[in-house]
DNA sequence: GACATGACGGCAG
DNA sequence: CCTGCCGCCATGT
């Protein structure tokens, strides 16, 4: 355990915030907030933070994906198939774990809230 | 402290 | 886009 995890809860914060930013039927990379975050270099603290975010029961996870457009982290997901068709539902097509028309759905915080 | 792992990313082939 | 390799940094053993 590190002296102060208070900074981790910090960094948390900041990653929620620019998730539940992202609009619905949009979709992000753990690599854009990494860079937003300015740790663009280590875009896997990003992952690890979402892996703690389902303390965060309002973060709308399926929307960060990796720079491939693959939903890569729908293994974290209650179930599976929940990630694909929370997207599905937001009007996003996902096909073989890949979203589909990424270049356009995606939403860079970097850009947005420049 | 060494070693392995991971919701990643860039680059080369 | 896929596969392989390396860099990144926190976590667990």
């Amino acid at each position: 355990m590190r002296q102060d995890k208070s900074k981790y809860q910090n960094f948390f914060a900041d990653v929620y915030e620019v998730v539940k930013l992202v609009p619905p039927g949009r979709v992000t990379t753990y690599g854009a907030i990494a860079e937003y975050l300015g740790v663009k270099s280590s875009a896997r603290m990003v992952g690890w933070a979402m892996n703690a975010a389902h303390s965060e029961p309002d973060v709308p996870a399926h929307r960060v994906i990796n720079r491939n457009g693959i939903l890569t982290g729908k293994h974290h997901f209650f179930t599976p198939t929940l990630m694909q068709e929370l997207l599905e539902k937001e009007g996003v097509t996902v096909i073989n774990d890949k979203v589909q028309n990424f270049d356009a759905l995606f939403w860079s915080p970097t850009k947005a809230l420049e």
